[in-house]
DNA sequence: TATGAATGAGCGTTCATTCAT
DNA sequence: CATGAATGAACGCTCATTCAT
């Protein structure tokens, strides 16, 4: 999917400057799209969020589904092996911990940033950029949530929880992290009363899940 | 779903639907609304997927603003009592069945229908117009999260699940149902291999639940 | 200038009937052309203004612009000979009793009823219709202005009044014709306390003119 | 008078007129205004008289009833004291030459200039911009009514006419004016012959009406 | 590099006009 | 004759993009 930036030979099309000013630009365009959307946004409100004026961005990116398409790309790259290299670093803690370490880490570096809008955006452009949707559902979440079958294939092997479809148990265990994102852009600001702690969301959700998909220990208590 | 624009006979320039032309052009709106956002969404687009021209739209609505709104309200309204009178309705089952039948519902009569391309459009849309999003926030999704907040208190008080706080059990419940969403409208069209079976997700998401809602009999056993 | 009224052969591209109907159109039509000039009137005024729907004028006049030329026309043909029977009836009467007579006939049949607003909206559309204006002027304006003339002619030549150029008298015995119709048609609606007495505009006006049109006869008088 | 769009260069896509551009805006927006009105005058129109293209007029006006609304005020600010002031300096003028001096005064800097424009585009479109026209009404027209009745009764009192109602005088003043603007902006363009000498006619509109507005001074040759 | 005046394709909306009823 | 739903050309206005400075 298009060049990256690191291999911008003179001649590519696009100019990539790793300066300060492309990466403000991103930023800046990136809170604007997620609030407005593509369409709703306008390139000069990008300008001004970066506090630059409207002819700027057109140094950088070509145009404006060029910016749009480098800041997925830039968001997605970079944390494609993040989770892996987190999952293996603590593959020998149980899968409850291993799940509460993706949980907290994932709130702390997407959920509780600016990227988290990301996802949000993806969401709400999916019908104009299928393209940049199904990459970003095949990096991104196809892999998480292979990661997650992984995690709890382990699991089962390891007689930690219960045998079950892992597929369908890595869905459910996604799901709350997507509604933690849909709640914070879409609902929160407005609505002030309707805050929701995503840290208790998730340990609730571990707490729930677990005692669940423990294996009937229960019958072990007995013993 | 909509009906035939195809039967224009060829050598009719127009048909005269006065009574079901709104309704044709508001399920046109959604759908392209849902596809494209609001600000890439063209009326022409609308009128067209509507097999109606360009002006046909303005007979009927204001303005695409007026229209947008119109098609939320118009989804809001009904439904607002609707899962109400469903529960109470159940109100001597299990808990875990008035769950199942509440999915299966929802399933049937949102998930797969073109309404629920309405949560979509609201989520990517909540940054334009908030009000709308707040007032769909307010009169939906918190309605519903109180309906089920209810349903779990009763549950705790009738003993069939262990105590926990209801508000969080709660959003945990509605997850895997914004998460189907989400799903179909986002990613399912182009990764065709990305299929997700709503009932299947839904069973299971109930039995990881469940096996983990319920009071902990364990230590009943224990004594 | 177009077929008149009279002539509609079958085969006349423009169905009139005369019956009610198209009269009544017309002055509707006036009506609103006066308020909001040509291109800011629509057809749908005009129907609803004349107690019909949108489609009956056109069963009437083949378009606006039509009907608008229609408006003039019929507002100039019956008047272009009016004036100058009037004036031949009262031949022997002074030249002051003459205009004052034209100016209260004027102010009668003209000024207080709805078709001074013909002058108005030919002066606002002279732009858009210079045939139809050159055509009003010739016939119309100018007509009368060569009626005033002969008048002041007469005037000299039997030593009722000084001699001057009668051309330009005569324009200045027009002025407040065309004064008091703009004053009418654009400010007085607003500006109640702008009340303008045409009676005694034109008394006051003929006072003036004459005092001043008068040979200074009264010299020879007193001697 | 507008500054020339001739001068663009072939080669030179746009030239950078950002001081200049809005009064050559206007200019051009007035002389189409007054051509074809307000609702038959198409931004293009103006844009491409006044040498750009239609999205220009929007980096000055928020839109085209702005830009009409600033036309009429930007000329009727700057001459609200110009007529007093000219009054004030010539005090000891006798009453007919104070007249005679505000006509060719009036004549040189309104009626042969595209000022004269603006009461021709006042009295069209005053149907549609009442709040507008009462303010015309009110600062411009009445505000000179009230100027002349002063002028006369201060002659009056000084003996140089004789007693009348200053009130029609002064519109009797005010009428040629207002007529030789509408012979101007309407007829005179199409009817080459109808040309009106407007130096020539307030020379004799002063003679008639001084020969007549003056005490007897029939008395006066009798001492 | 950065600016921002200017461009012009494109969209929202209107309304003169048509024609099946 | 009359209606009014539907049409589609045209206009107001926006905004992505360009480029002289």
């Amino acid at each position: 999917m298009q060049s990256t930036p690191e291999n911008h030979q003179p001649g590519c099309r696009w100019l990539r400057r790793k300066e300060a000013r492309p990466g403000e630009i991103m930023d800046a365009a990136l809170a604007v799209f997620i609030e407005k959307g593509y369409a709703g946004t306008k390139m000069e409100d990008i300008a001004r969020q970066a506090g630059v004026t409207k002819g700027t961005p057109y140094l950088y990116f070509q145009n404006k589904e060029e910016l749009f398409r480098e800041i997925i790309k830039s968001a997605i790259q970079p944390r494609l092996d993040e989770v892996q290299s987190y999952i293996d670093a603590s593959a020998d803690h149980s899968l409850q911990q291993q799940l509460q370490n993706i949980a907290d880490h994932w709130r702390q570096t997407v959920l509780e940033t600016p990227r988290s809008g990301i996802l949000k955006l993806m969401m709400a452009e999916a019908g104009n950029f299928p393209d940049v949707a199904a990459y970003y559902d095949t990096h991104v979440i196809q892999r998480f949530h292979q990661q997650l079958i992984h995690l709890l294939e382990t699991g089962m092997a390891r007689g930690e929880i219960r045998r079950l479809d892992p597929v369908y148990a890595a869905h459910i265990i996604i799901a709350p992290m997507l509604y933690s994102v849909m709640h914070k852009h879409c609902f929160a600001q407005q609505n002030q009363q309707t805050r929701l702690d995503s840290q208790l969301l998730f340990q609730q959700a571990l707490d729930i899940l677990f005692n669940g998909l423990r294996t009937t220990d229960i019958q072990t208590h007995h013993g």
